[in-house]
DNA sequence: GTATATTATTTTAAGCTTAAAGTATATATT
DNA sequence: AATATATACTTTAAGCTTAAAATAATATAC
């Protein structure tokens, strides 16, 4: 990551924004979004650097590699937590050089399954592990313990988010 | 957030994608990173409907409420996370619609100091009760204790992802 | 069975985002 | 002072993203 080019993405940040007497839930979600930021920017970088492939296609292939049924578009989409005409594009290009199929639904004829091709299988394995070496190293330092707190805590927070608001 | 239009964003979500053997660490990333999503696009949607204003425009113009002295362009980048360009097109948005100004530094004619304008201060502080309204009903159901160990062990990663990796 | 509504996907237009290259000014080195 | 290096910002090209409208196929209501 490096000096500080203006071009790059840098270290000072947003949660810094926050001044004493701001809301507690406030300081939380600044925390949230500066923390996840951060780590993708990480990731995004090193997927780039070293497999010169960008996040949005990494994660879309994450997604197919983990339900090797194959995915409909739609599933996609909720998965990724991201619009249909993002999906819509983004298997576009996969499909363009080769990593993933798309074949029709027989029951339905709106509908496709798209699955990873051998190559983009190959590829997809390939990168894993590294990636995940990355994660890994992110969470130095907390025990287990803290972890799992980490985790239910976020958990309630989906659980409300989702029923309700 | 309702229903699920296929043009919306929904709710089967990232995390999802695991299975029971995946590693704690990466666990965590992907709720992490879920649920900022999912907060990012509630908020996201509210602004829009409520205020006609995207998130980007939002966060910039919070950060300059809250340096109220003004921020170089380089500032903002480095505050908001996000690339230099990224930062020159969006004030380029808000200087047209006069809710910022750009004012040359004497001491140095490369840079400028970017301020809220009195009709953005304004509009920003009629917008602001609100977001942290819907901001505060996110952690409901979450004790003080817990969202203050959140908020301690996103720091902990944070500082280790800053002083390494 | 025809009309109506719903679902699955794509397209479009606008805006966001990045990395890299470009421009201009400022600072450091000699 | 001349040259080199660094800094602040903008532009560009490519790609991502959204919301909304369009298309097409299926399901439902009558």
């Amino acid at each position: 990551m490096s000096k500080t080019h203006f071009t790059k993405i840098s270290s000072r940040d947003l949660e810094t924004r926050l001044t004493e007497d701001d809301h507690n839930a406030l300081r939380l979600w600044l925390k949230l979004l500066s923390t996840s930021q951060l780590i993708e920017n990480n990731i995004r970088e090193q997927l780039r650097v070293n497999f010169d492939i960008t996040l949005p296609r990494f994660d879309l292939m994450a997604q197919l590699h983990r339900h090797s049924e194959g995915l409909s578009m739609s599933s996609l989409a909720e998965l990724m937590m991201v619009s249909g005409g993002n999906v819509t594009s983004i298997v576009k290009q996969l499909e363009r050089d080769k990593l993933v199929s798309r074949t029709p639904l027989k029951n339905d004829n709106r509908s496709f399954i798209v699955k990873l091709s051998a190559k983009g299988k190959r590829m997809f394995e390939e990168m894993a592990p590294t990636h995940e070496k990355w994660i890994v190293e992110l969470t130095e330092g907390l025990d287990d313990q803290r972890i799992n707190n980490l985790i239910e805590s976020l958990d309630q927070i989906k659980t409300h988010l989702k029923n309700g608001v």
